[in-house]
DNA sequence: TCCTACGATGGACGCTGTCCAGGTCAAGAA
DNA sequence: TTCTTGACCTGGACAGCGTCCATCGTAGGA
């Protein structure tokens, strides 16, 4: 992921040992760690790294667009590095566990025009679901 | 919603006037209210009524599936009495305010069995993202 | 009417996330 | 290399959402 470092540097971010840390624990397929996951495995590395830098690190990753929000249940958000390939999520309702999935089709065309209200729809979120073969 | 709470009745729930108060509360189109919401409204119509039973009742509807949850940003889960009709969620990405939306086709039809990783797939949620009139 | 098991209460607690004042340091300038 | 400075990090306080638990109350059957 020493893409991503290059690629924010080049906006002009500042590169500290840090955000260096967490670049690298979101490194990785099919990765969807919570805040406190990715807080935990960059202590690992640089223990004195704070909560609050995490979740401020995070919040420019997805701003920026390099990292992608991701809240499958009501629980606390994910962090899904995989923001340049659009895809969506499979999820198993017993576990928790995800995947990262490609549907056929896009589902923004199945919202007809008299079903948007007025709005200015720029997004679809699918969330599949089901129990993972572990669970099963 | 009386009809919810006969339904209620028939699979062996005690109606107890916070129950009562909860389901009068949800009934209506288009209700997507906080757990924090219902209490409020509950507890205009029965002052006493506590935190704790309302995030109580709201679970044990769920449970039963006379009420769906909701949740579209990662703050708090909504719930939805429109559970009997399946429908998806349309969001203003401003201002939060949400639609139920019917869209054509089956979004379950779009993940090919190799995209499935052997999960038992049951379920699919979209929730569509824009602006709404106001908002734009 | 009485009993009793189910439901309600409310306060403590835990997790997630935000904010802030003050100390620290990356990176450009000289 | 050293200096300078504004962006960054820290740690702790705080707020919102949700759960848990011991205790009290009551719906509904006997």
């Amino acid at each position: 992921m020493s893409d991503l470092l290059e690629r924010l540097r080049g906006r002009g971010w500042r590169v500290t040992s840090q955000r260096r840390v967490v670049a690298e624990v979101l490194d990785g397929d099919h990765v969807h760690l919570t805040a406190d996951e990715v807080h935990a495995r960059a202590a690992h590395l640089l223990p004195e790294i704070s909560r609050a830098t995490v979740y401020n690190t995070l919040g420019e990753m997805v701003s920026l667009g390099e990292v992608m929000e991701v809240s499958t249940d009501g629980r606390a958000k994910r962090y899904d590095p995989n923001a340049h390939h659009p895809h969506q999520h499979l999820v198993c309702s017993n576990c928790g566990a995800i995947r990262d999935v490609h549907p056929t089709g896009d589902p923004l065309a199945d919202l007809p025009q008299e079903q948007r209200f007025g709005f200015a729809v720029s997004q679809a979120e699918v969330t599949y679901r089901g129990l993972c073969p572990t669970c099963a």
